[in-house]
DNA sequence: CTATATCTTGTCACTGACTGACAGTTGCTC
DNA sequence: GAGCAACTGTCAGTCAGTGACAAGATATAG
């Protein structure tokens, strides 16, 4: 009696991979549209169609259109909050974990190079998937945080992360993430890899530096007579 | 012929008076539902008849549900603009300016706690809400960023800004923003203003260390090799 | 191999935000 | 006071998203 079956292993039955095969003709029949009319433009009705299915079929396999566009992108926030618990157990220190699963995620970028630029210019082209794509970053800033906070604060999760290691996850990325950004873009020539490195090794002083002003303003900042 | 009329000393006709009370009619119609109700419980049609007037005129005034609610807000992007555009044409140093618009925009925020603090409320009983804030806190970020490029790359504002400014305003809001939030919430005693001047104070030695690492990072950067 | 329970889909009807077109009324101007 | 422009209401329509139900296909038990 498996309980939890891997489903690359348990044979599919027939309704199993109808399934599969509905959802890839959704997101195939979507990709194209997307990229040639635009997110806004594209209508779900439309998609339906060119996949095959009723919109009412639509709804029920992607609840929301932006999902449909998101499956191609195989949910890189769980991969990243994935990477960052295994991590989390391995190394004592926390900035090393940080690092290594942020190298994780740019490994799983680079083996997917294409679809991952395909959706990035898609969102670059509409306001609303910009703002949930800034969501799915502030989850990403806030897991960190948490996880610079201590192997402890990070499995709890309870309330939010302290302001020290929230000021330490921004410099973090808004280091790493224009990188990120520019590499997508198709502006830097070679590995993500590699200038994902360059920016690790340089951003440690900074950090060093963060971590300092974190903690005197932090206390300044709870010196304040109350009343 | 005054060309551009201050309406609070134009008198105003019997038709624009009737406007400017239709539409805070609406307002003050929305307001206590959003908080009774929650934003996305409360229907257009029901903000339409509880301030007299037909749906369709409702949005005629505010082609969006969210602006309703942001009209109380007194849009404090486009003012965080008004006080960049004048800050920068007055001091030198970009960061002055950047931290002379937000003193501005501290002392806005003081005078109109009540109502901002109301806003600030219903915005976080709502996903839609916080994904549209999102949207304008990155608004802000690109400003302040253009902002520390320097006046001629503010006031074009072509592009993006630096990767340098980027990672620089990343870290200021970083520091800044967990504390207007705290202080929205009502964890914080006494006026924003001192706790603003605190962060501020402490903030300049890690944008000094932001910047040195940016400059570093930035040029290590582009020194990969091409190919 | 058949009967039945389960899953999946299509159809229909609905809500809620938002828009375009048209017509009636009212304030403004000459 | 006539004519023009602004403002409003009415109506019909689009698009995302949901609930309910029935028909068909699949899986499973006997």
């Amino acid at each position: 009696m498996p309980s939890a079956p891997n489903p690359s292993i348990e044979p599919l039955g027939v309704r199993a991979l109808a399934k599969q095969r509905t959802a890839e003709a959704i997101v195939d029949a979507a990709l194209p549209l997307f990229q040639a009319c635009g997110y806004d433009a594209v209508t779900t009705e439309q998609i339906a169609r060119a996949a095959g299915v009723t919109q009412r079929t639509l709804f029920r396999y992607f609840p929301r259109k932006e999902l449909i566009l998101y499956a191609r992108r195989y949910d890189y926030v769980d991969r990243y909050e994935a990477f960052l618990n295994e991590a989390m157990s391995i190394w004592p220190r926390p900035y090393d974990a940080v690092r290594s699963a942020f190298q994780s995620l740019t490994g799983f970028y680079e083996a997917n190079r294409a679809s991952v630029s395909q959706v990035y210019a898609i969102i670059q082209g509409s306001d609303q998937l910009q703002a949930i794509e800034r969501g799915h970053q502030m989850r990403i800033d806030e897991l960190t945080a948490f996880a610079l906070d201590g192997a402890e604060a990070y499995f709890a999760r309870q309330g939010r992360p302290t302001l020290e290691s929230r000021i330490v996850a921004s410099v973090l990325f808004g280091t790493i993430r224009p990188m990120f950004r520019e590499w997508l873009r198709g502006e830097l020539p070679g590995e993500l890899r590699l200038y994902a490195e360059i920016g690790w090794a340089n951003v440690e002083p900074t950090i060093l530096a963060a971590q300092a002003y974190a903690d005197t303003a932090v206390a300044a900042f709870r010196r304040v007579p109350p009343r």
